[in-house]
DNA sequence: TGCAATTCTGCATCGAGTGCAGCTATCGTC
DNA sequence: GACGATAGCTGCACTCGATGCAGAATTGCA
């Protein structure tokens, strides 16, 4: 790794450190992206050099989950079906969500709800992750799921777990106590995803 | 209905047409409040009393749907579960979807697949329209579903739906012939809702 | 050390969206 | 039909997110 990208990480990092403490201060849109960029020492036009929107910078690690689903997958048992495989994903997913404990996860979901622009950032993120992870599915497993089965069957899923999940933190004030959030993940994929698990 | 009404209402429909021709002939980007505002003609900054934001222009009757699904809820005859009742209010919204000939609909689909803002629009549209069928469905089976429930059965059959129908449509070119629309649309919700079908 | 390739940065610019203040049109009443 | 009251329309000034561009600064490599 060069100096040249090293440099660039942690430039990166500073800047979702300085959001997130702005953020954290002054709220979402009282914080400026000039103001991020003062605080993490670069000019207001680099920010852009990192992140293609002010709301990227609450999703760093966008890809992560989808790196785990697909992972699952492919660690599949010759006897699993394309339910079972899911559901372990699935699972997997929502228990290492490594990073709920940070501050930045908490001012995530806060603006999730409350942002209608961050909303709408999340629900692409989700929409295209739950793509990826359908083609990975119907990959795994050609000869009982085509494209579009496959697209249901994660849709299903997710589309449940979700929708779940955001009943159980809408009514919640305190989005910043990670052993709620998790219990409320944990919560969410038992109750949805519970019609197959058996 | 008083006048104030009535030319209200007439202004509004002059900007989603004006608005349609321009979308249609220079794209979504290259189309300003500004060029929309004359050609229906009004001040760039009425556009705003009528609509919150570009986006919404294209989404004139985001509430039909959810005005549907809830009229089949009502509807439920003595003998239906949850699970039935849903599936016909899915059933029906993607019947009569009734606008789908316009030209409205194939640039709102087109814009959905292409523009970002636009499709993060779209997702908070149906978030939320998904939301309140849950909310119904909940109130109409109190003994059988809770709020929890409700929500994951509802995201299940939509999120279904919705990501098979982004696969069939992704890759059609002609997303203005209703026909093609209407026959993926049915497509999708017969693979889709099949596995509770039966 | 010096050259080439990246990266950073300021500047100018555009468009979305908001607050405000004044003007115009409609409504209900006399 | 005239009248205030009310609601809607409009221009103006402004903020902020986002982009293109060109020059300065930094890093990689010979």
């Amino acid at each position: 790794m060069s100096l040249r990208d090293r440099k660039r990480a942690r430039t990166r990092q500073a800047l979702v450190e300085a959001a997130a403490a702005l953020f954290e201060r002054d709220g979402y849109d009282e914080t400026t992206i000039a103001d991020i960029a003062a605080e993490a020492e670069i000019g207001t036009r680099t920010f852009f050099s990192y992140f293609a929107s002010k709301e990227e910078v609450l999703f760093p690690e966008s890809d992560a989950r989808v790196r785990a689903a697909v992972e699952a997958i492919a660690d599949r048992q010759p006897g699993e079906g394309p339910t079972e495989v899911l559901l372990r994903a699935l699972h997997k997913i929502g228990d290492d969500s490594d990073d709920l404990g940070s501050r930045l996860a908490a001012l995530r979901l806060r603006f999730i709800r409350d942002i209608p622009a961050v909303r709408g950032r999340a629900l692409q993120i989700q929409t295209q992750a739950q793509g990826e992870i359908a083609r990975h599915l119907a990959a795994a497993f050609p000869d009982q799921l085509d494209e579009v089965g496959a697209a249901a069957l994660t849709g299903a899923f997710v589309g449940a777990v979700t929708a779940a999940l955001q009943v159980l933190l809408g009514d919640m004030d305190r989005l910043d106590d990670p052993a709620a959030v998790q219990a409320a993940v944990r919560k969410a994929t038992d109750v949805a995803l519970r019609p197959w698990a058996g």
